[in-house]
Parts: C-alpha cells; sequence; structure tokens
DNA sequence: TTAACTGTTGGAAAC
DNA sequence: TGTTTCCAACAGTTA
C-alpha cells in the first residue's frame, strides 16, 4: 500500500484501545494528523450542558497526553469541520482521511458533506464502525425486511447470528504513530486557530493554538460541584478494572439491573456502587462497548452461573445495540412526527409544566430531588429516569416526550440520541412498551428503595428534617410537623403541581383513547395523518440551575392542577372507540 | 388466520 | 422482609 499524509478525524472514539478506523488511519500513513473539531454547533448552541462540556473537554486531554505518549499529538481545530477539515488537507497535503462511522442524524448528514467534499480533492475517505458491538447495516440485513425491530428478544436473535457470523475482535492499542512536528501545525497558520468559535479566547501563543482548551477559553462556566465522573479513556480503563474486580467478579456476574438501586447515597464510590457508571465513557467512546462485552464475558466464564439477558451486563449493552440498531434504522426516530415507529398521541405544550418538571418544583420530592441530582451531576440511576420520564410524560404532566429527551440531552453526561430517545419513546408508551396502565407512582415506588428519604434528604436539604412518613408527599403532614422541620409546604417548598392519584388515571383515559384512534387508523405507520408534512431525514446504557424548589410557584401550581383535576376521570364513562 | 405467549424494572393487597 | 396474586388488559412475535 501506497504511505499517504492522512487526517485522522476524532469524533466519538476518543480513545486508543481498540480503535478500528485509527488503526486503518495509521496502516499506509506517511504521515498521520489526529484532529478533532470544537464543532461550534455542539459547543456553544446550549445544546450540551456545562458538566458535559466538561466531561468532554477532560477526554479530549487525556487522550491527547496518550498520544503525546506516542510522539503524536492531538490537534484541536475550533470551528465547523465543513471548513476546517478542508483546510487541513489543503495545508497538509492530506490524501486520506479516515474516521469512525458514527450513525447520529446530525453526524450522517454533516459527514455526507465531508465525503463529498474529499471526493471533489481526491481525497480518499476511510471509515469503520467502532462505536457498538456490529456493523449496524450488516445487523440490520439480518432483519426481514431489514427492518428494524421493536422487540428486545427478536432482535436478540438477529444480533446472536451476526455475532456468529462475525465474531467480536477487540484490537490493540497501537505501538507508535508517526508523530507530528510543530512545522506541521504551522503549516496551518493562525487563520484556523483565530476561527474560534469563542472570541473572548484569551491569546494563547502559536504552540498552544491547537491543543486542548481550558474550559476558561470556551466561557464555560464551571462544573457543578457535585460532579465526579472524570472524563478520558483512562479514567474510564479504571473504572471498568474496579467493577470486573468487584467481589473478585462475584458482582459483575450477579448483575441484574431491576434490582439495582436509583436511590444510591454514593453511586460513583467504589463499594456502594450500584449500577457501573459507565455509560458517559461509552458514549464518548473512552470505553469500548466490544471491549466491555469481551471483559465481563470473561468474568461470565469464571462464573457459571451468572446473570443473562435482558438483566444482565451483558444485557445492558445489548440493550444500547438495540437501540442503535433502531435509531439507525429508522427515518425520523428522534421525533414524534413522521416517525414510523412512533404513537402519534396529542401532548399537551404547557411551558409552565415543563419548567416545573426541568426545575424541579414539581412538589414531588422524588421527581424534584432526581432532577436536581441530574442537573448537579449529569448523571441519574436509570429506574429515576424512569420516574421522572413516565412523570412529565403519560404519568402526570402530560407534556410531549421531546421536550424531556431535550432536556436530558442537555444535562445529562452520557446523553446519546438512539438510547435516550428510545428510552424517552418506551417509558411514554410510544413505542417498545404499551402497558400504560403500569404507571410508576412518585410517592410508592422510590419507597421500595429508600424507606427513610435519606436520597430526598439529601437532594432537597430544606426537606432533611422532615419525618419519614411523609418524605414524599410532604403536603399531608400536619402544619407543627412541617414548623418542627422548618419547611412551610407552600412556601419552602412547593405543593404538588398536579394530584397524582387523579391525573394518572385521567392519563390513562387519554392514551386509550390515542391507542384506539391509532388502531383506527389503520395501526401501522405513525405520522400518517398528523402534523409534520415535512419529512425525511436519530440512554442506557446506563451502564446513560435551579436546583431544588424555590419558592413563589406554589399559585400558579394550584391552578394548574385544579385544570388538571377536571379531567374526566374515569374510563368506564368514556366510551371505548373501536374499530 | 387466529390464538397463545411474552414482555428488563407498577401498585396494592394478601400471605 | 419478601414472595405471590390480582388489577385490567397493551402490542409484537411466534406457533
Amino acid at each position: 500500500m501506497p504511505s499517504q499524509p492522512t487526517i485522522f478525524w476524532f469524533r466519538k472514539a476518543l480513545r486508543l484501545h481498540d480503535n478500528p478506523a485509527l488503526l486503518a488511519a495509521i496502516d499506509g500513513a506517511s504521515k498521520l494528523y489526529p484532529v478533532f473539531c470544537l464543532d461550534p454547533w455542539f459547543v456553544s448552541s446550549g445544546r450540551v450542558g456545562n458538566n458535559r462540556l466538561h466531561f468532554l473537554l477532560q477526554s479530549l486531554q487525556d487522550l491527547d497526553s496518550s498520544l503525546r505518549a506516542l510522539d503524536s499529538r492531538l490537534i484541536v481545530l475550533r470551528g465547523d469541520p465543513e471548513v476546517e477539515l478542508p483546510r487541513a488537507i489543503r495545508a497538509w497535503n492530506a490524501e486520506r482521511l479516515a474516521y469512525e462511522i458514527d450513525t447520529e442524524p446530525y453526524a450522517k448528514i454533516r459527514d455526507a458533506k465531508i465525503n463529498e467534499m474529499a471526493r471533489e480533492r481526491g481525497v480518499q475517505v476511510v471509515t469503520r464502525w467502532g462505536h457498538t458491538l456490529t456493523d449496524l447495516d450488516a445487523l440490520l440485513k439480518r432483519h426481514p425486511g431489514g427492518k428494524p425491530t421493536t422487540t428486545y428478544s427478536s432482535f436478540l436473535n438477529h444480533l446472536d447470528k451476526q455475532l456468529k457470523a462475525v465474531p467480536l475482535a477487540v484490537l490493540n492499542k497501537p505501538r507508535q504513530l508517526p508523530p507530528v512536528v510543530d512545522a506541521d501545525l504551522a503549516g496551518l497558520g493562525a487563520s484556523a486557530a483565530t476561527s474560534a468559535s469563542s472570541s473572548a479566547a484569551p491569546a494563547s501563543d502559536a504552540a498552544d493554538a491547537f491543543g486542548v482548551p481550558s474550559a476558561a477559553a470556551l466561557c464555560l462556566g464551571p462544573a457543578t460541584s457535585g460532579v465526579i465522573l472524570r472524563g478520558g479513556e483512562t479514567e474510564a480503563l479504571a473504572r471498568m478494572e474496579a467493577c470486573l474486580s468487584q467481589q473478585g467478579g462475584a458482582w459483575v456476574a450477579a448483575f441484574e439491573k431491576p434490582s439495582t438501586s436509583p436511590t444510591e447515597i454514593d453511586p460513583f464510590g467504589q463499594h456502594t456502587r450500584s449500577t457501573t457508571c459507565l455509560s458517559p465513557y461509552l458514549k464518548f467512546g473512552c470505553l469500548s462497548a466490544r471491549v466491555l462485552h469481551e471483559r465481563v464475558a470473561a468474568v461470565y466464564a469464571a462464573h457459571p452461573k451468572h446473570a443473562k439477558p435482558p438483566t444482565s451486563l451483558h444485557g445492558q449493552v445489548y440493550w444500547r445495540e438495540f437501540y442503535y440498531a433502531c435509531a439507525h434504522g429508522t427515518p425520523n426516530y428522534e421525533m414524534m412526527a413522521a416517525n414510523p415507529i412512533c404513537r402519534q398521541i396529542p401532548w399537551e405544550d404547557d411551558p409552565e409544566l415543563l419548567a416545573a418538571w426541568r426545575e424541579a418544583r414539581t412538589g414531588y420530592p422524588w421527581i424534584d430531588a432526581a432532577m436536581t441530582q441530574l442537573r448537579e451531576e449529569g448523571w441519574i440511576h436509570h429506574l429515576a429516569r424512569h420516574a421522572v420520564a413516565c412523570f412529565l410524560t403519560r404519568g402526570d404532566l402530560w407534556q410531549s416526550w421531546e421536550k424531556g429527551a431535550e432536556v436530558f440531552e442537555e444535562l445529562l453526561l452520557d446523553a446519546d440520541p438512539a438510547i435516550n430517545r428510545g428510552n424517552w419513546m418506551w417509558l411514554s408508551c410510544s413505542c417498545f412498551f404499551y402497558q400504560y396502565f403500569r404507571c410508576y407512582s412518585p410517592v410508592a415506588f422510590p419507597k421500595k428503595y429508600d424507606k427513610d428519604g435519606a436520597y430526598v434528604r439529601k437532594w432537597l436539604p430544606q426537606l432533611k428534617d422532615f419525618p419519614a412518613k411523609y418524605i414524599y408527599e410532604p403536603w399531608k403532614a400536619p402544619i407543627a410537623d412541617q414548623k418542627k422541620a422548618n419547611c412551610i409546604i407552600g412556601q419552602d417548598y412547593p405543593k404538588p403541581i398536579v394530584n397524582h392519584e387523579l391525573v394518572s388515571k385521567a392519563n390513562m383515559d387519554r392514551m386509550n383513547k390515542a391507542y384506539a384512534a391509532h388502531k383506527a387508523a389503520g395501526g401501522g405507520g405513525g405520522g400518517d395523518e398528523g402534523g409534520g408534512d415535512k419529512g425525511d431525514e436519530g440512554d442506557e446504557g446506563d451502564e446513560g440551575g435551579e436546583g431544588a424548589g424555590g419558592g413563589g410557584s406554589a399559585g400558579a401550581g394550584k391552578k394548574r392542577a385544579l385544570t388538571q383535576q377536571k379531567l374526566p376521570m374515569s374510563k368506564k364513562v368514556l366510551p371505548r372507540v373501536e374499530p
């Protein structure tokens, strides 16, 4: 193979281990330029919250260090890839561009444009799969009609066949890379650096113009104090090892997702960990999902009585693959309208209710505590995600799952559209799961895990002295108890914005009607009638401000609660619409 | 074609 | 403290 100047474009896969695209780039490269584009679409759009941007910068720092240990370095280009990559190609006379395939909707459009740009310049584009266990195109070809399935068990059959045909093969990290020298950077000139998205960036010397910027240089606010997950491949591998070695592997072997606790006080701790907390590392590709799968398989081999999918740790990796395949093969997956797998449900659009949910002032301590942890730490347990998602959508507030998904995508460290949107559809009974009569209670559910409310007391300190009896429904506490706890409901903590017992029943009626309408319309595709005529074009692997409830919202909340309560209650009085 | 089966993680009551 | 049963009844897959 001829030796060619090659650009390797890091996007996800912020790692050296098990990186097929990187190894393909190195193979046959006379020079190798490892670049990362700080794309303003992500960085200065408000789409990505502070905590995740900090996590990204930490991951880039770690990657840069690892590359420097191999005589290379990371070259950070600040700007739109469609501008920066052609500039770099010209400056370096690059003949090849290599990157890992990314199936997110934005990435697909971006990469199609980049591929076209490269074609026009005669630059060879080299791509590899690596973010998922499998080549998703090949996996989808094994599905009947090439269409994604929406059931996990059926998906596992297809995945099993694909893995038998193409067994997982984890790759070693490169031993050496062609060096990057200062002259290479000089060739890029100052133009790229001055196109930095942040005009307020402090002056930096020439050597640093392509370095990983500090948070200050990007005008990022500080990470919220509670954030203790540090980004990067090094940390990812250390955390994975810590999980694997816990109890000599017995912990991994016995792991069953539904029995982990959403009210863990120290979820990131070494010995109290209820889940792996590896999801942010998988999201950015600091950790290879295939390596995680292989290492867990080795533990299973030594523990014959290990857990099985869907609840096992392997099961979690397969859920990730499931959502990725579904997202990759479904048009408009990330939205309701024109999404063929998504039930069309007439959600209401009430900014007040959405804001109360987002800002942790629903008056339900379990919900508000979880939303506070989400904002503070950028992570909440999978079951806490279920609870707040159900509450926002079909359970209580009847707001669109898309609105909730946007909030998660801003705040979660592990925000991943395929998984996040899939789980939102699941919880809102829009796809994958349809038993809408099973509804999370914001009172009963947390009691199963945390009878005394330690989790609520941590995240909502104004409730810390409340009696355990009322910790999940403080409005029921006698005023004497409220005074004793120094927390008057309606002043120091909001009254509930809705009556769960009433609205959840009313909402089941609404779901019943929406499902009946779906059936009457022919059952199959969503989006055939409603809304968007425009249309083409998409989170858990847990393993994916205002903080607590200010006052002043009680009045509006009460008014809202009354209007909600006027909805028809009993499905018995509502005739079912049969086809 | 129809019917049975299955579905990662509900709640409340009964034991 | 933990397991079983009912509640009222969904859709996608499979036999």
